[in-house]
DNA sequence: AGTTTTTTGTTATTTTTTTCACAATAAAAT
DNA sequence: ATTTTATTGTGAAAAAAATAACAAAAAACT
């Protein structure tokens, strides 16, 4: 097996898991006990803990505070990532107000948008003119984005991102995105994902009678 | 092959790309100008398609306005789908001001918030006190939700809205919930989906070289 | 000290998903 | 009307991912 999307997303929901359980007074964790608090089997969790590496002691289970520090080196937790948003509309506005990301290693530094209106210190960060990315970009060595702009606009902004040296994204405009063949894009697209829930709720009342 | 979530999401975004080319003035479409436009390949398009019995002519490809309206019918888009939306802090707030969502037959029909301080008319919707949730949702029957409260509020509003009658979780809070066989949940993470940009664009710079 | 029990780490198996390949067929061209 | 060409629809093959199975090892117990 090589090492896929969903393999990272799960180690990412492990480190979540770790967290709470550390929270929670646990020392040591079993790979049941994770398997139960993100939803697979136990021989999942092993089997991508091998992948990377990570490993634990037969019987006595994984010590839960070396577990999270190796997941955090995996997920590069070890520095902090600078990361500028695209677009303050309503999403781009939520994830500036967001207080979370700090506590992961993500620092959201700029927002950028077209719209003069909205360049105004909205809510403690700054919001610069678009035009303003490039310079800004080049000159910190920012490499994450996220393009939280109308679909119309995304492929613009992108390209802007691109040349500006970003080569990571994380996109809400609800399109396929192009860029070089070493461009990282995940996107996330709300009104799809309810759409999915809408279907699977329908075909289980369909199945299952009413 | 069996329906699965990942061909149920293909759907929602081939019918996305034919509103597209539909605004550019085609009408018709073959299977590897969708396959293009979604990222995938075109026989990934038939297949899916001959799962739901969607059909075309040979040689002439499919007509779009057909196919959208066939999407539709199988996504649930011939109804509109009265949606609540638990919590109305960043994400809350973002999406009862998105106005995305009626196009597509979607309508956010209320928010609910345990902080009083919250309960106001923002914006529109009505935020209305998290003990009326139960009594909503009854009366008007509905049956999608979403949540969009801290993590550790998350299990305990879901355990209100399943009690309410609620079938069908978008779940913005990064934890996993539990609940019947037949409750469908889909999550959103954002955090852990930065995470994944940033996991990829070092690996990438690790195996390419700098 | 030896035995039992529990849990890992990894290989093998199964299942799922994607991709390929090509006959069937409809449109276009001759 | 016949031939050529392009594209679908689907069954077969390949690839990828998840699950099961189990030997190895560490802890607990006797």
């Amino acid at each position: 097996m090589t090492i896929n999307k969903n393999c990272i997303i799960r180690l990412s929901r492990y480190k979540n898991a770790l967290y709470r359980l550390k929270n929670l007074g646990f020392v040591k964790v079993f790979s049941d006990n994770l398997a139960d608090a993100v939803g697979v089997l136990p021989s999942q969790v092993r089997k991508d803990f091998s992948l990377f590496g990570l490993t634990g002691n037969r019987r006595g289970g994984y010590n839960i505070d070396e577990l999270i520090e190796s997941l955090g080196n995996i997920l590069g937790k070890d520095k902090v990532h600078e990361v500028i948003v695209v677009g303050a509309g309503n999403i781009g506005t939520a994830l500036m107000n967001y207080k979370g990301f700090e506590q992961e290693g993500i620092n959201l530094v700029a927002c950028f948008d077209i719209d003069p209106a909205k360049q105004k210190k909205a809510s403690g960060m700054p919001v610069f003119p678009l035009e303003e990315l490039k310079d800004f970009v080049k000159q910190r060595s920012v490499r994450i984005g996220i393009i939280a702009v109308p679909d119309i606009a995304a492929q613009q902004v992108l390209d802007i991102m691109i040349s500006a040296g970003i080569k990571g994204i994380l996109n809400f405009a609800p399109i396929r995105l192009r860029g070089p063949e070493d461009l990282v894009v995940n996107n996330i697209n709300v009104e799809l994902e309810l759409e999915n829930v809408i279907y699977f709720v329908n075909a289980l009342r369909k199945t299952r009678g009413k």
